[in-house]
DNA sequence: GCCAAGCTCTGTATCGGTTGAGAAGGGTCA
DNA sequence: TGACCCTTCTCAACCGATACAGAGCTTGGC
């Protein structure tokens, strides 16, 4: 039998509150005391108040759920991902609590209890494209829930349509009128392939769904119809996604004056597939990303910076301590266009 | 005031344990009632039993818990480590259990209470050294310890010894005899530089110190002193910590013929190194890496292969179900070295 | 010398469920 | 008709701790 508080308890011939005292209010009893109770602990092999039963009764889980979707290696892989999940961490580690990942399974109903079931005192939820019903669940537990989409939850982001419209109006500006949009999570099926969005609004996917819209506005300011321009799903967020939704684009004629994608890695892929044809980024073909993550820098490619690492540490805050003023509960962070090499004036050279 | 299991018993007028049936087990009560409980349930807010509580009661916490040291963006980061957490995610999931993420702080205290803390059924202990304390508190609690280096503990990993010796007899048969080894957690104050490292046995890390062992007794067999090994710290496990490393390495002289390290993200920092001064791997200098993760093989790097995913599989499986017979809890991978482009004979060219 | 204030420690209620024994009611079978 | 069983639900104990009120004893101020 494990030893518990009262075993503790009987063997220094104290009660069971005196022992609780001794681990979590030292104050509240005599040193010499509470040395004698930490003696016998460590003679018995008690390591210490159970967590689960001090989280019952304190009311404090202890820990902050991390909503992933299925393919847990791909949110580990993007850079963007592992910068926001370090702020997250290093605000968590500060308030002595955990990160729990909660892997989402592909059913529903296996998602659902996942999310029911989590010991946590708050969710952020994290590249969970919105028609996972997860995200209900979590709100319907009625903890703090970072970024689901319902009124008066917290939030933590940028202004993406913004964001995607300055870096259109850069593409406009630039003379581009052949242009192609890289996404993820645009198509139910998840397949890589051109598909036609009618109507952005209808998109599932938050970031999708926004970052589309930025590029539709800024188009339509310049006269650019958004039937004109051409939208390809990659099956992930990955750089070979990204190559791969690119050939739909290059391999096409006439061939598109310049490619934007959602994420960097996708752009990344696009850049690679530039690099397998002998196309010049910036000069063949201009491309745009966003995040801006180490690897766009060196790759010299355009994007939107976005302050991941503030946006974990930010997320966490408001998740562990909640402000009252529901203006507070809303933060947008800034974003910068940042110009590189990897766009230049439109082509204007045959197909 | 959140509803509770008694709140939806009394808005039916059932009992508690009835409600609870009708969540926990449906076969216990007929249909009709289990509807109506859930619909209860349902306009009440109750989103289901409380996930604490629940594991308080029947034993179970339903999350395995990772022990991090500080730098999780460093652990994330590495492919390798990712693929291993995959592994461990996909048992995870299939027996619906979560992964918490436990940073250990820098403070031992903080570390011990985290450790203490946290609500698992168990630990895996990835990428910890074994100077800090918080293994010994994991070891403590009580329950399953993947990797830990205590006896009878659970573990999953390589024959770290034979595999780093098969690398070197490959060095030594190509007839290198100025040898540098870029590692980590070799230096307790983890700067980067030239370090002695007289007795092999009493480094903190286990891995670095079964890995540095291995070459120490191929180049023993061929007749090469350890003395006249240079050891080289790298202050993390990066690529960029590699290069500054190899930097020790590759600019005294006479140069070394071969650099090796103890792992492939170390190695591709070695390979940038020698790029940067137009060396070319594998016939001036000759460099080995560690885990032949998919940027070696791009790389064309020499490099010793170990199954990431299926040790993150195992450790799982060893964790949540920790078989009875001492000899099924100790299970070894095997390896295998994957000769490339990037060694070559030892060049006999001036320093 | 007396009362208030402080310091230590105890006792009891409670956190929100799960569990196994058993009660009530209806049906089957000889 | 009575013995027996099955289904459906209730009861009371328990999981391992924390919170809070208050008891007993020392001190300090006046």
């Amino acid at each position: 039998m494990k030893p518990t508080l009262q075993t503790v308890a009987d063997r220094v011939g104290v009660s069971r509150s005196t022992v609780s005292n001794a681990y979590s209010r030292p104050d509240q009893l005599s040193p010499e005391l509470r040395e004698r109770i930490l003696d016998a602990a460590r003679e018995l092999g008690y390591s210490g108040p159970n967590p689960t039963a001090r989280s019952l009764r304190s009311g404090r889980a202890g820990a902050i759920g991390v909503l992933f979707t299925t393919a847990l290696s791909i949110a580990f892989t993007d850079p963007y991902a592992v910068q926001f999940l370090r702020g997250l961490a290093e605000v968590a580690e500060d308030n002595r609590t955990g990160l729990l990942l909660v892997p989402l399974r592909d059913d529903d109903e296996g998602a659902l209890e996942a999310v029911r079931n989590a010991a946590v005192d708050g969710f952020v939820v994290y590249c969970v494209p919105g028609w996972y019903k997860a995200m209900e669940a979590a709100w319907a537990r009625g903890i703090p829930v970072v970024n689901s989409d319902h009124f008066g939850s917290l939030f933590v982001g940028i202004d993406e349509i913004a964001s995607t419209r300055a870096a259109g109006e850069h593409l406009m500006r630039l003379g581009h009128r052949r242009v192609a949009i890289v996404a993820d999570y645009i198509s139910p099926d998840r397949r890589t392939g051109e598909v036609s969005v009618p109507s952005v609004e209808d998109l599932g996917s938050y970031v999708s769904r926004e970052r589309l819209t930025g590029y539709r506005d800024a188009f339509a300011a310049a006269g650019l119809e958004w039937s004109e321009v051409i939208t390809i799903s990659a099956a992930g967020n990955s750089r070979e996604h990204g190559a791969a939704a690119a050939a739909y684009a290059l391999d096409r004629a006439p061939r598109p004056t310049a490619v934007v994608a959602t994420t960097d890695l996708l752009a990344l892929g696009v850049l690679d597939a530039l690099a397998a044809r002998d196309l010049r980024p910036g000069r063949d073909v201009s491309v745009i990303g966003f995040d801006d993550i180490p690897d766009a820098a060196q790759a010299h490619m355009t994007t939107v910076r976005q302050p991941a690492l503030d946006r974990g540490r930010i997320a966490g805050r408001l998740l562990l301590d909640p402000p009252d003023d529901p203006a507070d509960r809303r933060v947008v962070l800034p974003t910068e266009l940042v110009v590189r090499a990897s766009t230049g004036p439109a082509s204007t050279g045959s197909v």
